[in-house]
DNA sequence: CCTGAAATCTATAGGTA
DNA sequence: TACCTATAGATTTCAGG
């Protein structure tokens, strides 16, 4: 009897229970050696390889980071915001996410429905830059109604978001 | 005269301007290969390679990771999760972590100060199985008094947090 | 922090089902 | 199409300066 191949639809690729796998594999050991990693999924180098660069090539794969303890880092300050829009036509959503792609301080920002917008993650060595970008989100006439700020005083957790949920 | 070499200390660890660097560069591009990184901080292969395999020993650098696309994932949903706890004993703050730490329903979870205790990121294939995180959470005895569940409709930005702010 | 040689890994070419 | 083996070339590791 053979194993279950799940599958899955990525925009337009179609992925089968190798890929997942090595999906799996890659977002929990980004550094990997690519010979470990065909190891690790029962293929041989040159199979393994094709299918990691499709899987770059086609966009599911986006990138690669190391990942620093934010709790060693001293001189760092962390906030998270969460934002309410005025009102609600394209063009401030447009206006809002190109502030937010283009200011470095801000290192996330999720699109929400249910009450607040946007909540963002920001990241800066002493308050008074915090309140620095809080007065220049203002100055902008981004149409921002309320926020609110929230000090983060514990990384609890940190993982990656993806496919792992999709097995099982 | 000589660029001024910045100065960080983590932890127990001193680092100098290359230092940082390397962990610039590592955070951006996770799966540069050690001699490329080598030339980027402009430094020998062999020096770089201790410099690495210091920052990775000592904890600086955690885990290296792929990220994915996530708006290319059908069938998988995002949602935030604010929560205050009825009360602000370390033992309740020890407990609601040690569940966060276990369901790995819960990818993210920050700490917060300012009238939210922790701000949870959750991924589920379907709402029902959101609902069943939920009502497992409100089960277990873990003093939440109140939760707000916002959909996650957008990621729009997602970087690594760290070094980068400490320069400039 | 450097050099350099041995061990390992990567990319590619050519073949099988 | 998807996989395999083989191998030349590149990279990594490590000993010694």
């Amino acid at each position: 009897m053979r194993a279950q191949t799940r599958r899955l639809s990525f925009g337009q690729t179609e992925l089968d229970g190798t890929d997942i796998r090595i999906l799996q594999v890659l977002q929990d050991e980004g550094r990997i050696s690519k010979s470990d990693l065909a190891a690790r999924v029962h293929l041989s180098n040159s199979a393994c390889f094709e299918r990691m660069r499709r899987l770059e090539q086609s966009g599911i794969i986006r990138s690669y980071h190391a990942r620093l303890d934010l709790d060693l880092m001293e001189d760092l300050q962390i906030f998270q915001t969460h934002v309410v829009l005025g009102s609600h036509r394209q063009e401030d959503f447009t206006r809002f996410e190109a502030y937010v792609a283009a200011n470095d301080m801000i290192a996330e920002c999720y699109g929400l429905g249910g009450g607040i917008d946007y909540s963002l993650t920001c990241v800066a060595r002493r308050i008074s830059d915090y309140q620095g970008l809080i007065d220049d989100l203002l100055s902008r006439g981004l149409n921002v109604e309320r926020y609110y700020t929230y000090v983060v005083t514990k990384q609890v957790k940190r993982r990656e978001i993806g496919i792992d949920r999709l097995l099982g």
